[in-house]
DNA sequence: AGACCAACATTCCCGGTAGTATGCTAACCT
DNA sequence: AGGTTAGCATACTACCGGGAATGTTGGTCT
């Protein structure tokens, strides 16, 4: 057993707790106007905590991405190694991708707020390192839903002349939920569930008659 | 004719210059990482010349956003006076607004970097109704294509369970363009078409074979 | 031709924020 | 039991950007 850990939570469980609260905080102000201290009064404390588990407000901001980047590939891949026909395939894919979106939309919300930003600031060679693994990791987790794609032109499952653009167009609507979703108390877990189907059904079948 | 405006530019193309420039500088670093000096740079001018056309930076976002709107509106509204199918239609505004976001770039990512930030921020009063204001007029336009599902499925030619949630995909699918789609000198008129066309059919046909 | 004003440029100030340096305390080790 | 260190809090600094006050210039009107 680690030290100070009996009572006062473990580190893991620290380190999640501010992640948390800064994807609140990015979520509720973006990710300039939210401040170190915002972070801290959500968990109650002060800047000293968060700084003495992250160098930087850009650290903080790449563990709340690459956070989100895990709850999504954790969702995905269960259903990625089913053996089922890929246009079925791809329609629990989106599912699944919608119900983490709402699930985790703090997280997610966080994600749209900052790679491009990042791009030209003075971030330091490491930072960049590190962002260019961000994307990197987004590229391969879309590469996920293009490999499907292709998989069910390939079988005739799917009606794809072009990949790439069929591609953007599934993650652009499953992706939009992060900007029109908003949690209410009153939902219940079969309101979302109805999002989520109805969402992938739209983009699978599309909405000719 | 008014003063200064024989040779010096013109009131309204200097004002539509500032616009420009912020919201090439938007797009570029986001709203809070782009200054006025930065604006200004563009320019090739001052500060002053930006706060002597806008009080604040809020007022150049609020610009840049209602132009923005504007593309929309002038781009989908012809094809709203057509006397055609609902199904058509809708393709047919679906490629329109692709044409706009793809056309009006620096301007579409900027509406998507600002809004609910600046409903906490310490917005004035008078700052909080033109907030409104803009998001009353994007609802508006929004309408436009909700309406058009909900007529096609009156009409039977679009099978829509849920208008609402049709349109957030339709939307979401389209509007992600401005997430992926990077200005490349060596692409033609027809390749954004071919983007366009492909995003609608995707879109209102679906990928299932 | 001289007053006048729009359209800028220059200069300065002040609030706010990321980051740092240091202080404090309670757990663990030996 | 006292030294050590993790895990914070407190206090402080340096800097940067928004906005205002003020200066400058060139066209226009009478």
């Amino acid at each position: 057993m680690n030290k100070h850990q009996a009572l006062s939570a473990g580190k893991a469980e620290s380190l999640q707790q501010i992640t948390d609260a800064a994807a609140q905080c990015f979520m509720a102000k973006g990710l300039e106007k939210a401040t170190i201290d915002d972070i801290a009064d959500v968990l109650g404390a002060t800047k000293g905590r968060v700084y003495h588990h992250f160098r930087s407000k850009n650290a903080i901001y790449f563990a709340v991405h690459r956070q989100a980047m895990q709850y999504c590939f954790d969702a995905v891949e269960p259903v990625l190694k089913q053996d089922i026909p890929a246009d079925e395939k791809l329609f629990r894919m989106a599912v699944a991708h919608a119900h983490v979106m709402m699930d985790t939309l703090p997280y997610q919300r966080s994600i749209r707020l900052g790679v491009d930003i990042y791009l030209r600031g003075p971030t330091t060679q490491a930072e960049r390192e590190v962002l260019t693994e961000l994307i990197e990791q987004r590229n391969g987790y879309e590469n996920l839903f293009r490999d499907v794609l292709r998989s069910g032109k390939a079988a005739g499952t799917l009606d794809v002349p072009n990949v790439d653009l069929a591609g953007r167009a599934v993650m652009g609507a499953l992706n939009g939920l992060v900007d029109w979703y908003r949690i209410r108390p009153d939902q219940s877990a079969a309101d979302r569930a109805a999002i989520a189907d109805g969402l992938a059904h739209t983009i699978i079948y599309g909405i000719k008659a």
